[in-house]
DNA sequence: GTCTATACGCAGATAGAC
DNA sequence: GTCTATCTGCGTATAGAC
């Protein structure tokens, strides 16, 4: 209750620094972004800072973990939901991961980007959260196409891959809305779902009509 | 003629502070690594490396531009081979694409993860270069699928990140070798090209036979 | 919880001998 | 072209008042 919901966006301090800190680290690179631009871009004074985070690579880390967490709590239920079919929720689920990606695009791209700043332990708890989405997907994809597991695993990645490269390049400016592409991007994640399985036997036979 | 041939791998100076910057760029992150570290690496001493290069700066700029002019003068000549029809073009390059991106690894990830290092100039060359080659790809995938530029510039972007992607995961010590995954990310690109497409009607018709 | 002041090391970059 | 020595500022982080 003590949260400033005021003009300023409704964040408290520690939520201010992380929200600046992902534009400079992104912008600048995490080595290059000076703990006072953090907090003069927060509007506090950087010995402020070290009253809400430990240090630096705790504020990436803070950053990393809160934006992971909120991704798999959002696409994990969608993916697991026994009662739609597969191929439902894996457009679902693509349709959900392109727009949290769009909207979050700093923050995701300030993880990618600085991977590497974090300690050892703090980079294995990313990188499990991310291991809990990629396995959703990969036994929802593995039922879709029905292949081995070497090929679900490779079509995940390719997958993950194709959908994750969209918030690198797109531009609200461009020709496209973020919806015209995630609706190109549900027929494009289909026909590569079905391509990546090597031609044991056509296909296309397995649904007549 | 002045270039050591010897055990040390064939490269001057020059050469090995780009080879081992690159390695440090990569792991560490530009801004967290010290051009002590850089000269250490490369066995100079610091000072020496301003003999070769301005700045730190100069340095990542001269392995990204090194890196992206090798990879245009490979793929460009595929590309454009009017002697050869579009889908083997785009075959064959998609294959190239995939070799390189695993044989310079360090360099490429480098580049990607520290562009906002650059200068506006330094970037701006580096852009044109990369614009260069997606253009090129652009060209062949429209001629194959047949559609408007918007489209084909969509699944250009798409199949980019579905290369690039790959890179970025790729272990050695994985159950697949580069080759084989070579093999079935070319059956997916085949796919995704003409999945991306929009149904307007049967594309498949375009070839009778 | 926030500030001012400050410790202290390390960064990029240069000077000048050889 | 390479080195040793050095300048100077900026980096993270802390101390201690309010």
């Amino acid at each position: 209750m003590a949260r400033n919901l005021g003009l300023d966006g409704g964040v408290d301090v520690a939520d201010r620094i992380r929200v600046e800190a992902a534009q400079l680290f992104h912008h600048r690179g995490y080595g290059m972004t000076a703990i006072r631009d953090i907090a003069e871009a927060a509007g506090i004074s950087s010995s402020t800072m070290y009253h809400h985070y430990r240090n630096k690579q705790d504020v990436l880390f803070a950053i990393s973990r809160q934006f992971m967490t909120d991704f798999n709590n959002a696409l994990l239920p969608i993916l697991s939901d026994s009662t739609r079919p597969h191929q439902e929720r894996l457009d679902a689920a693509i349709k959900l991961h392109l727009t949290i990606s769009n909207e979050r695009r700093t923050e995701l791209l300030t993880i990618r980007g600085n991977r590497g700043a974090l300690s050892l332990d703090q980079l294995r708890t990313i990188v499990r959260l991310q291991t809990a989405y990629q396995r959703a997907v990969r036994e929802v994809v593995a039922v879709i196409q029905g292949s081995g597991p070497v090929d679900a695993e490779l079509i995940t990645m390719a997958l993950m891959d194709l959908i994750n490269g969209v918030c690198q390049w797109f531009a609200p400016s461009g020709s496209l809305t973020i919806d015209e592409i995630a609706e190109r991007y549900l027929r494009m994640a289909r026909s590569l779902v079905s391509g990546g399985v090597p031609p044991r036997r056509a296909t296309r036979m397995a649904t007549p009509g």
